[in-house]
DNA sequence: CTGTTAGCGCGTTCAA
DNA sequence: TTGAACGCGCTAACAG
């Protein structure tokens, strides 16, 4: 029916020489003579022969590609430009090296799956998903991992900010405004990952931050409003007007700008001036069109960190630092106004 | 050295049965005794065995991956909001299908390259990228390919818009709204592709419908202000300061929110009230926050269509459609503005 | 230095 | 239920 590719043979049948020989035009021309060279080459040329890569890649037990597991379904976890931003930072890494960068989805719901399947050199893991289970099927895979804000309380090789700088900082900021009556809107903690109840989660070192913030000003959590929300601008509306039906902020406090996105446009609709401050930071150039005050992280230096050091660990060397701390920042916009 | 990964082999020889009967436990269980079963799941537990995905793929010939074909350096391609958005639509369709979506950088600045050892089962490309050599490569391959936004004017399966419409539709509400002295900012046509020079391309396509705009205004190219920018913010910077030393339009009309972005950065450092309109549209809820005025299409419906195609024809699926147009539309900003 | 033989990698599947 | 062949290219070891 469909006729078949070539492949090495039909060039050394041809030409007569043996597949070695042909396996060295391509691979070591040196290894063998000009002449043959040329004639595998032309007659390569003339059957359109083109090495598979696949093949090429099992023999020599490799893949040339990362993998990016995502948390959560494609459409949540690719929708937040956090993570796009992170995703650019691995692609410039990966083609650099000249690999590829494969992005991989849940399987059937079960990133346990997915991980079985992958067909990468290493992978890289965004927010708390390493689970026991995901660590063994690594483990038997012989396949490196780095972690993208993940737990820091084990050995795996991490890649974030200081989280709990961070948090004080933004809440801090709030503080100063002038604000009290504050609406805290945390990120679920354990949505992916039950493991990550004992763990040292970022929404975990978050909590820790906002409380030295709120120690300051001889307030706790109880003095707060607190909710939960994915890092989505549907879930950011949704919670916003649940709270702001039964109480009366003046101050939006969230884990994610998507999901403070979400606040400013319920917000806005209503005519209010709530003040919102987000977490995240989009990259450079869409950031002045959205003037939502946030702290700032790179998603793309962490992208670029966690495969750079994911390239370490394939390649076998050993001084690779098992934590690295990405920088953060405090960036003004308009949407933290002063408390009069 | 380093522990070897425990094979089929293994197991095989740990029960005494043979590799077959392994692959049958896994595979279809069905085709061995329910003894056999239990016995070779409960001694691959023992051995932590794992079939290797890429050496199951290969024997199946297969990959379970999509690839995407970036057309520039990854920063450029992936920087670019819309393009964002045609991932996320592309993984959306994978993930359903239990696919993973593998990003191709151009390996060593060469989409040919790239294309060559890309270890996917089929392909989409965004932008003018298929020129003759990437055809034959993939035909070799015998690897399927979509086509987003490429020339119209050959047998490859493509999606896109109704380029000529869009760009009429966008060029005729600026002069609608009194807008004579336009500067134009056209995408940079064969950035990528030799061959597009004789091709069809979105460019040429968008300059007709600018054409039939025109006309109904008695204009013509003549008449406007024209440069070229490629879909980043950094170039839209460039060619406004260019623009605006030389001329003063009282709009600009960009082929890409991207380029238009830069471009309102550079009007609002200037204090300038000149209007600018857009072409792409970010996703919903990223929008409002930006109001740039700018003509929107789906990104995510033109992924999950192409992806849809693709799979269609890595199925050998007879009835797929070599043209699937998605629509358009007028999406209304604050940086239009009418003309006193 | 040039070229070949044979076997490997790992799971799948046909014929028995 | 199995042995053997297969997919496709790479490479150690060896011969001239």
């Amino acid at each position: 029916m469909k006729a078949k590719r070539t492949t090495i043979q039909d060039i050394a049948t041809k030409t007569g020489y043996s597949k070695t020989a042909v396996s060295f035009a391509f691979n070591s021309p040196s290894r063998i003579s000009k002449e043959a060279v040329e004639k595998i080459l032309e007659a390569a040329k003339e059957l359109d022969y083109i090495p598979d890569p696949m093949a090429r890649n099992f023999s020599l037990g490799r893949h040339m590609a990362l993998g990016l597991l995502l948390p959560q379904r494609a459409e949540l976890s690719l929708g937040n430009p956090y993570i796009h931003s992170v995703v650019q930072g691995i692609a410039e890494v990966c083609q650099k090296r000249g690999y590829m960068l494969t992005i991989i989805p849940p399987l059937h719901s079960s990133v346990t799956e997915a991980a079985k399947n992958a067909t990468v050199d290493g992978l890289i893991t965004l927010g708390v998903v390493i689970d026991k289970s995901i660590r063994g099927i690594l483990r038997r895979r012989r396949m490196p991992i780095v972690s993208i804000d993940g737990a820091a309380d084990d050995d795996i090789h991490s890649v974030c900010i200081d989280d709990e700088g961070a948090a004080e900082l933004q809440l801090r900021k709030v503080l100063e405004k002038g604000h009290r009556k504050i609406a805290m809107i945390a990120l679920p903690d354990d949505a992916y990952s039950h493991s990550s109840s004992t763990s040292d989660t970022v929404v975990k070192k978050r909590k820790r931050g906002y409380m030295k913030a709120l120690e300051q000003y001889s307030m706790s959590f109880a003095d707060l409003i607190t909710d939960k929300a994915a890092a989505t601008a549907e879930e950011g509306k949704t919670v916003a007007s649940a709270i702001l039906e039964r109480s009366s902020p003046t101050c939006f406090v969230t884990m994610s700008d998507a999901a403070a996105i979400g606040i400013l446009q319920i917000l806005e609709k209503r005519r209010s001036n709530i003040s919102v401050i987000g977490f995240d930071g989009l990259e450079e150039e869409f950031f002045q069109n959205s003037k939502l005050t946030t702290i700032y992280q790179s998603g793309r230096q962490k992208g670029e960190a966690s495969a750079e050091v994911l390239f370490h660990l394939i390649n076998g060397e050993a001084d690779t630092p098992l934590r690295t701390l990405i920088p953060y920042s405090f960036c003004e916009g308009t949407t933290l106004r002063e408390v009069l």
